[in-house]
DNA sequence: TGCAGAAACTATACGCCGTGAAGTTTGCAC
DNA sequence: GTGCAAACTTCACGGCGTATAGTTTCTGCA
């Protein structure tokens, strides 16, 4: 189930000097403890617990109940206490993405992990559930992370999301490699290139999986898009009014899915 | 391109008593025209500005900027004159809903009318890249959408939502119809059944296309889930910090698409 | 033609929101 | 023990949806 927990800093200061740098390491009096860390810890506890807190308020009202104010109310201090460790709303929003992606990544990774043992048709399986039930477990998460956040959110450039999104494709990219030497055959005609990617996705890839193609790539990114898209129409409720079945659909759209891969569709 | 024009009307009244029901139709006494039916035009066409603006604020600053008062600051109104044509605000974002998926059906609807004469293949490649040249030449329409529309706005129960989908759907279930002759040995091993489905889907669906087994239907909403990601990937941005070339990746999951479905990929 | 009444609209107010500026407390470092 | 900065509060502004009440304007009928 992968809880959301955080330990991601990014915070800011207060107003005037730019601090968070107590420079020098002053040594405690009589206890021998580093006494400059003190303020530091607190101030890592307020930022975990601002997180903690907002992730609350978003499970039980979705990520528009992420105001400053309720935060603030919840924690017994004033809205502009938290101006302290977020210079905007924005960027605690973004610190929030950062969190619940990682958890998205670490749940898929896991699931991926547990299988490494089995054939690729079963782990390609157990990471596309691990994706989904992560997903419909954390509703406000996903609209979170791949709708509009809130009110008037606007991702920063380059910020936490797509280095997250790279992460889980970079997990896509083991699917494929999973699936390549099967599959390969089938996109022979690929016109994918190496310049058509992302430099920063092809980083974490290649090194990864130095034999896979472009062509894989383009697979991964492909297979990313037929499970976002069932799972987003089932998140955002789009599906349910349709059929009453989303489970059997995607496991049909799995076995689909397999098949066309080339790889049995046993089980 | 298929803009987005309003004719629904769906008001409400001001308060006190359930009007827009000015229950005789009086004549004019020198005209001879109905003087009844000015109020009720006047009535239909500050109701049509008020969504025409809202859209275009919309257009302008995403599904966030449509707030009463900005759209009443444009018409020269108070705010609250609004609630005369909506009773809130969810209302008229319901109403937008309706209308720019209207739009978006139409759009499609028309490239697959306008692709009458061909093959199974062509004309499913029309479907998709209308659906997806309508998405990303309307990135707002596609949020209020499928997105969280706007703040707090929850979709009332089986409102226009669910019956624009239907008729997407319905759509696709043309596209699932074509293929059918030559996909359903694919999916002989369905598990699906009529009651897994919608009743308001299939009274669509049913009478439209009577030969079509359940599992076509399925596989309409999962050829629904594989569009659906990709463009929503791409319309949220979290495509194009992983590829340049999404265009191209989207023609390559055509042709896997028309591949998997047993449909020469031939161009 | 005049008038009751309804429809359309404005004014005011309330409680939310993010955020800026300025003031106050607290605790660490020297 | 004193100075300074971090942490926090108070006050303020403008924007939001919307409830209530008051005002204007039009219409349908006597």
């Amino acid at each position: 189930m992968a809880s959301v927990e955080s330990e991601t800093v990014s915070e800011t200061t207060g107003r005037g000097t730019p601090a968070g740098r107590s420079t020098t390491t002053g040594r405690g009096t009589t206890t021998g403890r580093r006494t400059t860390g003190r303020r530091e810890r607190l101030r890592a506890e307020t930022t975990a617990e601002i997180k903690k807190v907002a992730l609350e308020l978003m499970a039980s009202g979705g990520p528009d109940a992420i105001t400053l104010r309720a935060i603030a109310r919840e924690m017994g201090m004033t809205a502009n206490a938290i101006y302290g460790y977020f210079a905007t709303r924005d960027d605690l929003v973004t610190a929030l993405v950062h969190d619940v992606y990682t958890a998205l990544a670490d749940a898929v990774d896991a699931a991926w992990e547990a299988t490494s043992g089995q054939g690729p048709a079963d782990r390609i399986r157990a990471w596309a559930h691990a994706f989904r039930d992560w997903s419909l477990a954390n509703r406000e998460g996903f609209r979170l992370i791949y709708g509009d956040p809130v009110p008037g959110y606007r991702a920063p450039e380059g910020g936490a999301a797509p280095e997250a999104a790279r992460r889980v494709c970079t997990g896509l990219a083991g699917l494929a490699d999973a699936a390549w030497p099967q599959a390969a055959h089938l996109y022979a005609d690929s016109e994918f290139d190496w310049p058509d990617f992302d430099a920063g996705l092809l980083d974490k890839v290649r090194p990864a999986f130095p034999d896979l193609p472009p062509a894989a790539v383009a697979l991964a990114l492909r297979i990313w898009g037929h499970l976002h898209g069932l799972v987003s129409l089932e998140v955002y409720g789009h599906l349910r009014t349709q059929t009453v079945s989303p489970d059997k659909l995607f496991r049909e759209e799995l076995a689909a899915q397999l098949r066309s891969l080339g790889l049995a569709s046993g089980r």
